[in-house]
DNA sequence: CTAAAACCTCTAGCGGCTTTAGCTGCAAGA
DNA sequence: TCTTGCAGCTAAAGCCGCTAGAGGTTTTAG
């Protein structure tokens, strides 16, 4: 049986993250000890890092509960899965593009001023002014 | 004078938002009409823009302040507000790496599962079992 | 003058944790 | 055996950047 911490560090969760989890749902109430302390068994450690590998992911706490809830049921369509991991995807896809307009405008703005004094630096000009923008970012 | 509706409308920042900028020290306190109500000027509008804009490009608070209290004081070097542009962008570029990955995992994984149950589902497999990644994506 | 729209303040809620305060448990060294 | 000090416990508050709601007041259009 592992500790709390154990548990921390073999799967790189902090401790009040997986107390969190717990709390949220997405851990079971694990066994405590005598002195009221969690317990926990192999098969939960594995639990934490399937729920550990899907934040990174960016997956929210909501989406690993449905998946969590579907891998109890083998016998159920995955198309459920798929179509969480598939949002998910788009998701991804829709902040990348965000960013990169970000990214274009930012590079502009930051390379542009070779000014000395704020009264002419174009950073500042440029977040007052809108209309010095080439793309839309909104 | 706008009132608090006009600026909302000409900024395109909600109501509620203008109150939250003025309660965090980005918007100065509005004068009142008779009634209590805020009344705002044109500057007060452009310095709206201003900070919208910021918000947009993904600028914190703070560093929106920052930035605000830079531009009272036109004889400052800029040096400044570059850092923070140039701080901002790299942030961008950092977050754009990151999802780049996790959209080539969550492709891999999304389009890997042909099964028609959860017990073979892909999407499980792979969420529970890091190794099967391909790339690094802490 | 009235009704409706807009405004006001204050408070709570969101997600996903992190931090803090004030305890108790437990193992190892003196 | 005692103590030291880390690890664990719970409950509650804090973080960011808003958003929403309750319950009241002001302004404006007709």
């Amino acid at each position: 049986m592992l500790t709390i911490g154990d548990l921390a560090k073999t799967t790189g969760v902090k401790v009040p993250t997986i107390r969190y989890y717990e709390q949220m749902g997405l851990l079971s109430h694990a066994e405590r000890s005598e002195g009221n302390q969690r317990r926990y068994s192999r098969s939960q450690r594995d639990r934490l890092s399937f729920i550990k590998h899907a934040r990174e992911l960016g997956l929210t706490i909501e989406a690993i509960r449905e998946l969590i809830d579907l891998s109890q049921h083998p016998e159920k369509p995955c198309a459920e899965a798929d179509r969480i991991a598939a949002e998910q995807l788009a998701t991804v896809r829709q902040k990348i593009a965000k960013l990169k307009k970000l990214e274009a405008e930012l590079e502009r703005i930051s390379t542009h001023c070779h000014s000395n004094h704020v009264r002419d630096c174009y950073v500042i000009r440029a977040l007052a002014n809108h209309d010095l923008c080439e793309t839309d970012h909104d």
